[in-house]
DNA sequence: GCCCCCAACCTAGCACTGCTCGGTAGAGGC
DNA sequence: GCCTCTACCGAGCAGTGCTAGGTTGGGGGC
């Protein structure tokens, strides 16, 4: 029941009348509008991380009753569709000149996405079941298309590289966010440590001999392995299809 | 302020005396105990929904009042770890005879974890901003890094090969749910496909121009191309790093 | 100048949440 | 008979998302 692109109501009561997204506002200068909201909630979400998020203290910061925000959105979910749409929104889309340059285009911008996610970690968790369908989710999805399509990958090529390519980068923060960041993401990493260091190595022997790289910081080097090795995938996989077209026997498995 | 492996309390009031986690119960029978709440409260997500969960709930469903289940567990958090631990205990690990076969061995903990997270889908959201350190997740973690460490990996990528490895498989399930599964995931899947429908040519031409493939059945190709590419990564920075120390026939095909 | 409407807010409150405090029945040890 | 400990429960707190039903104040029709 989320994820909806534009801003108009799912369903039930319509409250506002459809106006457009971020304008619209024309009666007398209200105090409160959706661009406004949906700002500051990324702000309190930053700042007090998800589970202490709440529409009263949203309101609160609004200087503002919370009744009143359900006068502009039906539901916190559907707030949270923009707030997700306002992260990746900050996602930079690089302009390639030769299209063949589309590794390079497509890894700038799992790196650019991952800084947006990362200057947000705390708001991680509402990219979980939540499509990425708002208008700045729609122009990634387009970029990242376009990208692959340019050069030269089939249409169903081009879909994958686009589900993989946000798949591993929400995948990667959201786990690497597991043990929180700044002052208590250090504490809990120390803590993690010292918990690495009660393990039996009997029942772990591998885990044990390795524990010191695993708490280890460095989390850019990992992105980047997994990095290229998508984007080689996906290299192979054009190879496969491309150069060879009377290539006889397709290897790929059943849907 | 989550993730302990296993199951002593965290701080604060311990309730309960400290014994073994899953043993220990000795006073005439009683008719809760740890792992059956973990199992009814596995059951209760699956079937109601992760939003639908509540602690009453749970405790209805075990013929008992909610606050004696904070005898058993401190918190919801701490069941939910236990909860999640559980999940990944239904990954089955491969025994591999060769160790050079590390590549076919990980991508079948890969597919199993997968086929895991996907029987409980509803419990996705358990998994953001959680560290898998339950004693299933130590398992798994110990298996992957021991199959790198016996095909020959340094320390270093095996750790790196665990992590991405774990970070993909929820990264993509996580995704994979957002649609929604069974009867609701399809109607969404409609919706969506509708919605792409009406989305304008000319904002997104190439978004518009593969739509159809996008919403497409078949995440199974998906998965298994990223999952290809992320194992070839594994193998290259072997390459790099071991140039030719013993590379005889390991040339990554049999994923 | 009148009125009405409606955008845009509010007060009050519902049903629910996680969690705590202070119990208490009953079994076991001595 | 006493005490302790396990394992539960009743009542209740603070807080949640959200709704029903107001109350304003300015804009537009006449």
């Amino acid at each position: 029941m989320t994820a909806q692109p534009g801003g108009e109501q799912r369903k039930g009561k319509p409250r506002r009348s459809a106006q457009s997204l971020w304008g619209g506002g024309t009666h007398s200068e209200p105090q409160l509008n959706r661009s406004e909201i949906v700002r500051a909630a990324l702000h309190l979400l930053v700042s007090q991380g998800y589970d202490a998020f709440s529409m009263r203290k949203l309101a609160a910061e609004l200087n503002v009753k919370n009744p009143s925000l359900y006068w502009h959105f039906p539901s916190k979910e559907d707030l949270f569709d923009l707030v997700a749409d306002a992260i990746v929104g900050e996602c930079a889309l690089p302009v390639l000149e030769d299209p063949q340059d589309w590794a390079r285009g497509l890894a700038e911008v799992a790196r650019n996405l991952r800084t947006a996610f990362l200057e947000h970690s705390a708001a991680m968790p509402l990219f979980t079941g939540r499509a990425l369908l708002g208008p700045n989710g729609l122009r990634l999805s387009d970029h990242v298309i376009g990208t692959m399509r340019r050069a030269g990958f089939d249409d169903r090529t081009a879909g994958y590289a686009y589900l993989l390519l946000t798949y591993y980068v929400v995948g990667f923060v959201i786990q690497a966010t597991a043990f929180g960041v700044g002052e208590a993401g250090e504490a809990r990493l120390r803590e993690m440590n010292d918990r690495f260091r009660e393990i039996s190595a009997e029942e772990f022997p591998n885990l044990s001999a390795i524990r010191d790289t695993l708490t280890e910081r460095g989390l850019d080097d990992r992105f980047e392995l997994g990095l290229r090795g998508l984007l080689s995938g996906f290299a192979e996989e054009r190879k496969a299809v491309r150069p060879a077209t009377a290539m006889p026997a397709n290897h790929r498995e059943a849907v």
